[in-house]
DNA sequence: ACGTGATCATTT
DNA sequence: AAATGATCACGT
């Protein structure tokens, strides 16, 4: 049954039970132990599901750079699925570095940490249920395993040495198997430095990086629903 | 200005 | 219908 929880969860465990006491309950729910309003569209309130379940779990980063659950490490996302329990939405992961980036490495990035230990919150999100109605599923605390970190890491990888060589106007949404590279800003106008090929400061679209809906549908249906690799398809 | 949380809306 | 590019709100 839902709690009201005044503290930060002080272990994983303690997390992870917060996390299973919202399954099969609707965000109405959620919100009303929050103290959350209901909103009837998310067209102006993109966020708003992600910020319930933080406050009804106890997370504790705000919108500070650091990890939602700051004492135990774990990064929230939550993970809209359409009726056929497919994601509806890419996932967004950190901020696409534009400069200063020729030394950066893979397990000092971003996309490495805040991928270390996530608690992922899979949301009913058929576009035909009221908001309040949405039912919250079973949650999955992840860390990656060798097979998914190399594969985030070959993207990275890939994105990462477009960017160095000056290139990030050439990358697009369809580069990348798992991990992708959209724009990330209040609007279209925004620009941000980089370094172009000729080693010269220009301007460009902030973006993001994204985890495909390829990876979230593998991590529900493989650790949620618990399809075994024989079995897949 | 930028980072937090994401979803919207136009294009393919 | 799916995917890419654009956008929304709020906090520091």
């Amino acid at each position: 049954m839902l709690s009201n929880y005044s503290e930060p969860p002080e272990t994983q465990e303690d997390l992870l039970t917060r996390a299973e006491s919202m399954a099969g309950h609707n965000l109405a729910e959620v919100a009303a132990v929050t103290g959350d309003e209901v909103p009837r569209s998310l067209r102006r309130a993109k966020g708003w599901v992600g910020i319930v379940i933080e406050n009804y779990l106890g997370a504790t980063a705000g919108n500070r750079a650091v990890p939602d659950f700051e004492k135990l490490g774990v990064e929230l996302k939550t993970i809209p699925l359409d009726d056929t329990g497919k994601p509806r939405e890419t996932t967004y992961v950190s901020t696409v570095p534009l400069t200063d980036i020729e030394e950066v490495e893979w397990r000092e990035s971003p996309v490495y940490k805040k991928l270390q230990t996530v608690l992922w919150v899979p949301v009913q999100a058929g576009k035909e249920t009221p908001i309040g109605e949405r039912v919250v599923g079973r949650s999955l605390l992840w860390s990656p395993s060798e097979e998914e970190e190399a594969a985030l890491r070959k993207d990275w990888e890939e994105h990462l040495d477009v960017i160095r060589r000056g290139y990030i106007d050439n990358t697009t949404g369809r580069d990348g198997e798992i991990l992708q590279i959209r724009p990330k800003a209040a609007d279209a106008s925004k620009r941000t430095w980089t370094v172009n090929e000729d080693g010269n400061s220009i301007m460009t679209k902030p973006r993001g990086f994204y985890l495909r809906t390829l990876f979230t549908e593998y991590l529900v249906r493989r650790y949620i629903l618990g399809v075994s690799d024989a079995e897949w398809g």
